[in-house]
DNA sequence: TTTGACTCCGAAAGCGCTTTCGGTATAGTT
DNA sequence: AACTATACCGAAAGCGCTTTCGGAGTCAAA
């Protein structure tokens, strides 16, 4: 079976390539007649246009870049299912592809976003875990492509970014603990190169300072953004002459690595010290204890994402594609009122 | 700032296009000196060749697909994110990209895939969760399209695939089980469309026949692959006359929600009931207690996967490429010696 | 000097599709 | 009846690259 291609299709109607294109392409100036039998072979025979042929020839790629920094496939397990799906059904309304790379080291990730747009492979680019700097936003301004952020940088006003308000989350997250007459509050926090580490860190003293308490130097430490991380850093808390009563966490991985130190020390989650994770990951249900957590909506920023970056590449302006939605507590089992032993 | 492309190249150089392209990509017939030549001019005007118009001059698309079931977002997560970095490693040695589909029905799936390898966008293709009697498989065939299947089918003697001995592992499990005395051992298996989760049931068989235990209808249960179907299966399991002392689960995020069953009965997972999981999450490690699993070496099927296809796609004979690995128990507090009340 | 063998590059034909432009046939006007 | 307008399709150029082929030079051997 040879490929059948416009050259076929030719042969097999009668009609010229240019004619058969414009009738696939619903041009106006093809008659419904000659259109329905174009069709009809087109059905016969399987014709599929040529991506290659049809890119070079529009100049459009059709199809988006997802560029993925190194290390986070660990890190990223818990919403890049989630992002993934949203970001194909958002792609597959215009039968538009998506493109994984996932790079190497920071240098090599700015090699592959030159390669990926200066060889035209994509018109458009997502990246996620942004950076309070990022040098990757300047050098895709630079090289003029449209793109849409996972997260704010510190300075987010001239391009397309889709973030939750993790300074409210955390302030949310300290609220609900003072309401639970917490005064004692820790704070494992990522590295705070990561713009959404550095914004919950700010949320969490904000959260405080709204209700006067004093900022406990003690009570912040840093953690790798795992339950590794989590476990050890609860370890050095628990080291403290002073404990804490609560602690919030950065990410919901990090808070299951805390609960286990928590239990390792004999004590438990959610009675003499409250946890509190982020993310919202189904999974925190089915810890022990149930992992109470400041939901984020997933399942839509991969799609929201999507829509975004279409609009920008269609010539929307990317200051119209700022979206900040807000995340919700998901009460469980792991936090409660002030053990007063 | 125009785009730099051959015919740029050519203009600042004097020289033919064909001779430029012939250049850069290590023809012999080009001279030290004009090959030096060209590739400083193509470092100074920052010269990258179009892939679409490559794609289309070659007839290759240096691309692969992977293809996602639909509503495997959520199962999935546990190994996407590894097995995406692996794949993508394997493809950065050539400067392959990786495109990835979600598919939102089973038919969907078939049309996926018939899209992107007749459309010419990728020449070769990757599944996962392959199910006992696959139509995706005869699909690609038929396609004639490279591909390798990330676990086999009933028969899959004439194509490429990545499988763990799925059988092996759980007689393993079983094994170690009744090392401990264990004779009631419980399994709650997944969807038996999936091939994995069939053979993990084989295996249990297998196990307990190896010992002479009768099996008891009773303790298999089925189960969605999920914390939440581990725990409704093991509430049904705990509602039993007469309790199994151990389960054995298809993965460990069933594994989770089974912990989670087991506790708010009262009882204790690795005392009264030894719980063994099967994907060896790092995840697992920092659960309620620790969750004793088997391992697959998940780290490096991915690259593998991605190896075998690029050797399909030059040519190598399928069959030359199906890897079986084995996993391995790692043993942590979920499971213990039968508890005599 | 002629011949042969190389070395190196130019010329040109594609890859399969899109899109503009122009031309013919038909319909609609006066 | 002649003229303008419209509907519809053919012709051809072009997207940017690869690759085959042949020919002009060079050099050594005969």
């Amino acid at each position: 079976m040879s490929k059948v291609n416009l050259k076929a299709l030719s042969k097999h109607l009668g009609l010229t390539e240019g004619t058969i294109s414009r009738a696939i392409n619903n041009y106006p100036d093809i008659s419904a007649h000659t259109r329905q039998r174009v069709m009809k072979a087109v059905d016969e025979l399987g014709y599929r246009a040529n991506s290659n042929a049809r890119r070079l020839a529009t100049g459009n790629a059709e199809c988006i870049g997802y560029v993925l920094p190194w290390q986070m496939g660990h890190i990223s397990e818990p919403f890049l299912g989630e992002l993934l799906d949203g970001l194909t059904s958002a792609l597959s309304e215009r039968q538009w592809d998506l493109m994984l790379t996932i790079s190497k080291s920071a240098e090599d990730e700015l090699a592959i976003i030159s390669r990926l747009v200066q060889s035209g492979r994509v018109n458009g680019l997502v990246i996620s875990r942004t950076l309070t700097h990022d040098p990757r936003i300047d050098h895709m301004i630079g090289l003029g492509i449209p793109f849409v952020t996972h997260g704010r940088t510190s300075k987010s006003d001239n391009h397309a970014w889709f973030d939750i308000d993790n300074i409210q989350a955390f302030k949310d997250a300290v609220d609900h603990l003072v309401g639970l007459d917490h005064e004692k509050i820790a704070h494992i926090y990522g590295p705070q190169d990561y713009n959404f580490a550095a914004q919950r860190k700010e949320g969490y003293r904000q959260g405080l300072a709204n209700h006067g308490i004093a900022l406990n130097p003690l009570f912040e430490v840093q953690a790798d953004m795992s339950e590794k991380g989590g476990f050890e850093a609860m370890q050095y808390l628990l080291a403290l002459k002073d404990l804490p009563t609560a602690v919030v966490c950065v990410s919901d991985m990090v808070a299951l690595g805390v609960m286990k130190a928590i239990r390792e020390a004999g004590l438990t989650p959610g009675r003499e010290i409250s946890v509190i994770g982020y993310d919202g990951l189904p999974l925190g249900a089915h810890s022990y204890p149930a992992l109470t957590t400041m939901s984020q909506p997933l399942q839509t920023a991969g799609k929201r994402i999507g829509e975004m970056l279409l609009g920008v590449i269609d010539g929307d302006k990317p200051t119209d594609h700022q979206e900040l939605l807000q995340a919700s507590l998901t009460r469980r089992q792991s936090d409660g009122p002030v053990c007063h032993p």
